[in-house]
RNA sequence: CGGGGCGUGGCGCAGCCCGGUAGCGUACUCGCUUGGGGUGCGAGUGGUCGGCCGUUCAAAUCGGCUCGCCCCGACCA
């Protein structure tokens, strides 16, 4: 699963995006190098993320039993070369990119190219001497990606994103706007905020409930475990509940509190915990740390563990919490008389209909994305653990401020086509079709056979790429190939058009037909795709 | 890893429950036919039924083990 053959269409398709993206990444003053896949483990051992990556790093020994991986990405290599190779400030600023074969074991790889285990990605690396210097870059690159995926064709949304296994400071994501991208992206319906939803901030409400705090009491909840199904049994709305999620992170259990309606963000929380691992606990942790089953934990009277909660709950009076005993919860439960918080957060994902987090008056929405580019600002994290100097003006050694810039290739292709077809098939933006005309001629006929011929030859010429279908069969059958294999042009010769002395231009993306002269072909779609 | 499903000519599937030596569609080959949106008719080629072990006179079918693939989940208590 997620290891593939490209066949030749689909290559050529890969080709293009990558020349697309070498012309822009040199424009942008970046320089073409090519990495070993193959990494030696010490270098991974001086960062931490020998450990740090996990499973995702497909790790291998040598005949010595010298420890290697398959790069997924080459942050250790490229600054491994940095410090043999550069010493001065002279040398700098400096950008390289590589565009590749990675490899990550993925947990679960799917829909094709969207998520492989091995996949063509263009990684480029900057290396600056200040942070103004690095923010400089960082700007090349996001201005040189809106271009390589405009180029591609393609509707998309650069998007404020969490740094997960990367790390660094800041950084954003390229979303091609699709319904069945993995992501979810919030933005601002007044603003030019947007960001993906892991990542998005959520304020603190306004405004605090008023209501006169009741007497706390316990209720039986026969088998009701979910918020919905705890919310129906009492008629009570989900937003009057706190559930209580317990997480481990591999050294410790911490209770997380979050409104019934909101989601939890595992990202927001593993941040707050300075964990490098987060996950929601076993039914026997559970089970031990409330002695209640799954669905009935709660804050009161949970002893021995750290309680934090969203700055929602905050906001929250008599609220209804898990009773820590199976069928029962708490009703006009309240932090502070009831239960302890040691801290509010905010820990719970964005959702439509929260205010804007740059306070533009606007309403956040959401919308489903597929990532096909990341840029982060790495600041000092790889050059300081792994000693990247360089000696600035004045003779000091400082650390190279970093950045890096992902592309996936492959994922870039597919995201074409999930934005341009229809059904009856790709229809391929011009800039990355396999072919930009597909030649049809609807009989073996001497008469058709020769004006393909020639028209396959001036088309070539003018620097168009043909795919000639010289099958030998019916009409139908090449016509319903050619709207499949998606190429932008059909140029259709047959005996019935060659009577009247022209052919039949059809537009893949609209369908509309043109009858032509032959020897006028080739001019027109010049023209065509000039324009 | 948890849950579910599936491995049978190249591809898509039926047969399995109820054991008796493999079938349909498509693709492919040949002949005729047709010839501007997946022609029609006819004749053919091709499968040790994922693998191993077992039960049985007999296994695609029953039992055990194993390999692989697909889908959902792994973040809502």
């Amino acid at each position: 699963a997620g290891i593939y053959t490209y066949l030749p269409l689909g290559l050529r398709v890969i080709r293009k995006v990558e020349q697309i993206i070498r012309e822009e990444m040199n424009r942008a003053g970046s320089q073409e190098l090519l990495m070993p896949i193959a990494s030696p483990a010490e270098l991974w051992r001086e960062t931490g993320r020998w450990n740090f990556y996990g499973k995702e790093l497909i790790r291998f020994k040598d005949r010595h039993e010298r420890e290697f991986c398959l790069g997924p990405t080459h942050e250790e290599v490229i600054t491994d070369l940095f410090r043999r190779e550069v010493r001065s400030y002279r040398q700098m600023p400096l950008n390289f990119y590589q565009i590749q074969t990675k490899f990550r074991d993925e947990i679960r790889p799917r829909f094709g190219l969207m998520r492989g285990r091995e996949f063509i990605m263009k990684d480029a690396y900057s290396f600056d001497q200040d942070e103004a210097s690095a923010r400089l870059s960082y700007q090349k690159m996001y201005d040189a990606y809106h271009r390589i995926f405009t180029r591609c064709g393609l509707t998309f949304r650069a998007v404020e994103a969490d740094t997960g296994l990367i790390g660094g400071s800041s950084s954003h994501e390229f979303m091609v706007l699709a319904e069945t991208g993995e992501n979810t992206i919030v933005y601002s319906d007044a603003g030019t905020y947007a960001a993906n939803v892991e990542q998005a901030e959520v304020l603190p409400p306004t405004e605090t409930d008023t209501e006169a705090l009741r007497p706390l009491h316990t209720v039986q909840t026969p088998r009701c475990r979910t918020v919905e199904e705890v919310t129906r049994f009492l008629n009570v709305s989900p937003a009057h509940l706190v559930k209580t999620l317990l997480y481990s992170t591999g050294t410790d259990t911490v209770a997380v509190l979050i409104r019934g309606d909101h989601e939890a963000n595992a990202v927001k929380i593993q941040r707050l915990l300075l964990a490098t691992n987060l996950e929601l606990a076993s039914p026997t942790v559970v089970e031990q740390v409330t002695g209640a089953p799954v669905g009935f934990a709660g804050p009161v009277g949970l002893k021995h563990i750290r309680i934090i909660a969203d700055h929602a709950v905050n906001a929250l009076r008599n609220a209804v919490v898990g009773g820590n005993q199976n069928d029962t919860h708490y009703v006009d439960a309240n932090w502070g008389r009831d239960f302890q918080v040691e801290q509010f957060a905010d820990l719970r994902s964005a959702c439509a209909g929260d205010p804007s987090p740059r306070k533009d008056g606007g309403t956040l929405k959401t919308t489903k994305g597929i990532e096909v580019g990341h840029v982060f600002m790495l600041g000092t994290k790889y050059s300081e653990t792994m000693k990247a100097f360089f000696l600035d003006r004045h003779g000091k050694e400082c650390l190279a401020v970093m950045g890096c810039y992902g592309i996936g290739v492959g994922r870039t292709a597919a995201s074409a086509i999930e934005q341009n077809h229809d059904a009856k098939g790709i229809i391929w933006p011009f800039p990355i079709a396999p072919f930009h005309v597909h030649l049809l001629p609807l009989t073996q006929s001497a008469q058709t056979t020769q004006v393909a011929t020639q028209l396959y030859n001036e088309l070539g010429a003018a620097g168009l790429e043909v795919l000639w279908d010289d099958r030998d069969e019916r009409a139908g059958v090449k016509f319903n190939d050619a709207d499949l294999m998606g190429a932008p042009f059909q140029v259709v010769v047959g005996d019935k058009g060659l009577a009247e002395g022209v052919v039949e231009v059809k537009t893949r993306k609209d369908g509309v037909k043109l009858k032509l002269p032959p020897a006028q072909v080739a001019a027109h779609l010049i023209r065509i795709r000039a324009s």
